[in-house]
DNA sequence: ACGCCAAATGACAACGTTAACATTATCAAT
DNA sequence: ATTGATAATGTTAACGTTGTCATTTGGCGT
């Protein structure tokens, strides 16, 4: 406008207005400014109309940084996943958001793109804004990240799993189990030649132990695991490369789906119920599209947002219980 | 392990250790600790191995808070999306975030859930976190939530759409156009009885707005539109509700994919090539499990990671075109 | 032996807010 | 009239960093 030096912004160089600005326009103190926002009572309502307007004015905007400096409480919470593009992370991110929104805390965001060494970093980065408490996917893939959370001393919620040991709390479920299931469930079909597609993380590894361990208790010959590369687009695996089997369990829905695709391609999908199905495949996830989809995907189901809200809730406070199951279900639908 | 006083391991409520903690362990100045975080060159070879052992000794972790309040610059941008369960705003908060995270950017995450007054707090909550930028999913929902944005001064992104009056900087498309493209293709193939299913939000009504001006302009009669509900879990659509229309245009994949089961229940999807479908299904997005399904899906191709990376890129610089139109593709596949 | 410069370190006041007291005005009860 | 309670407001010192000056060393040229 006049006297504007350099800094040459879009609309004005304006740092956001403090609370002695406003206090300055009110003619109070900033204290009071302060009041005003926090103990609205405290302020009589004449003093408390001239801040608001004053406050209006300005465009007045608390800043969280310096009150989190200043009451040691940052409301906020940070959040650490694999990946965001991944329904299933999605919902629960969703779920715990949804959460914790309401009660004004910021979601902190980050991924570890299943790296051990970005998942520190960024444990350490999430750490410096110094969040209430941390929830995370799974559990630290290192010593050091585990420590950082110990250390930090706030409550942390591991999810999507049941660690042996786990830091504080948990929401999840037995990857293990969810394997012995499937397992179980195709034996009982009849399958007899079995084979694990998906990644390595350590989830999905869990799956596969109970996977492989339950059939070859139940006498079925040691499954195959084919482990995909994670941006294997489409996923859309040639069953060349496992002959004779008859059952598959993908680690997820979308690889389950990609599979399906490639035993569409080879002729091997029928539209019927299960037993017509050459090959059986079983997901986990049941995301929207299995069921939308012919033949509809079989899968383990698991509440991925309910494993948010979950959590939320178990750092929210720290008294019951801090490690919960939430289970899961195999759904049988048409695919196995 | 010897003279410890108070500070009792793992679960105390140890508060955080200090740059003071350590400069007094390390029997420098918190200045010097300072410097051999920020500085390290400065600070001479002996003292900063001193230091950094404290550091390591403590698990000192830089309170961001304080630097951002110190250096007015927090490493923060905040990103506001309808909701993160979905997977095309997923992926671009991915691929904002693979582009800020490496900078040392921390993104911190809000969710509006399509609703207004949603909005305006939570762009205010972020706001109050000082961010060094915003990007968004659309434009403000209110004059409130726009003047907010104006008057913080930060560069903000609005993306998926291409707004006529942009706050600041753009990377989206045209839906309109996308509506455009799709009644003209068609009307290439044939077909003359449009619907349009979705939700009734900014980008999917201007999707309609481009389908139905275009559809009539080449003397298809009003397509009929079908708003669904958001939870409408499966958006199962039956027909009945479309009697006599050939071709339904769907504000995104996830709605043309559940349509497409209803069809299929009411034995009106084929296995074969486009023509023969006796209702023609376009989407927008391109999942990828609209490429596995069969028939596979048409659809509006639409790059949601690019916009988050470009979203990144031009929050990041002042220089260069601010407004960037991404596009869009349109994939003809066996669905129509 | 002297002054000088660079390297290494430190003191102190911000940054914007809140907690913990401190002060003033108001007014009813003696 | 004085007291004391209560309501309304203000002062000051943190919170944990960094920017901007000091200040202290030690080495070097002459």
């Amino acid at each position: 406008m006049s006297g504007q030096m350099n800094i040459s912004s879009p609309e004005e160089p304006h740092s956001a207005p403090t609370l002695s600005a406003v206090a300055k326009l009110a003619g109070v103190s900033s204290i009071t400014v302060s009041r005003v926002v926090r103990l609205p009572d405290l302020v009589a309502p004449e003093t408390r109309g001239r801040v608001e307007a004053a406050m209006r004015e300005l465009g007045y905007v608390p800043n969280q940084l310096a009150v989190g400096l200043a009451r040691a409480r940052t409301r906020s919470i940070g959040v650490l996943v694999p990946t965001i593009a991944n329904s299933i992370f999605a919902d629960t991110v969703q779920g715990l958001s949804d959460e914790l929104e309401p009660l004004g805390y910021a979601v902190i965001l980050a991924q570890s793109r299943y790296d051990a060494a970005r998942e520190d970093y960024m444990l350490s980065t999430l750490l410096s804004r110094r969040p209430e408490a941390i929830i995370m996917v799974g559990s630290p893939a290192t010593e050091d990240g585990a420590r950082l959370l110990k250390r930090a001393g706030i409550p942390v919620a591991e999810t999507w799993d049941l660690p042996a040991t786990p830091i504080d709390a948990v929401a999840g479920f037995d990857n293990f189990e969810a394997g012995v299931t499937v397992a179980r469930h195709l034996v009982a079909q009849g399958r007899n030649s079995f084979a694990f597609i998906g990644g390595d993380d350590p989830r999905a590894t869990r799956r596969w132990n109970g996977f492989n361990e339950a059939a070859q208790a139940l006498g079925i010959k040691a499954p195959r695991r084919l482990v995909l590369d994670r941006n294997a687009s489409g996923s859309v695996v040639a069953l060349a490369e496992l002959p004779g089997v008859d059952a598959v369990f993908a680690a997820n829905d979308a690889h389950a789906i990609g599979f399906m695709a490639g035993l569409r391609k080879a002729g091997l999908l029928r539209n019927g119920p299960a037993p017509e199905q050459p090959v059986a495949v079983i997901g986990l996830g049941d995301l929207e599209m299995g069921r939308l989809i012919a033949p509809s995907l079989s899968t383990i189901r698991v509440n991925g947002e309910a494993i948010g809200r979950t959590a939320a809730k178990l750092i929210l406070t720290r008294e019951g219980p801090r490690h919960i199951d939430l289970g899961f279900e195999l759904v049988h639908r048409d695919s196995g």
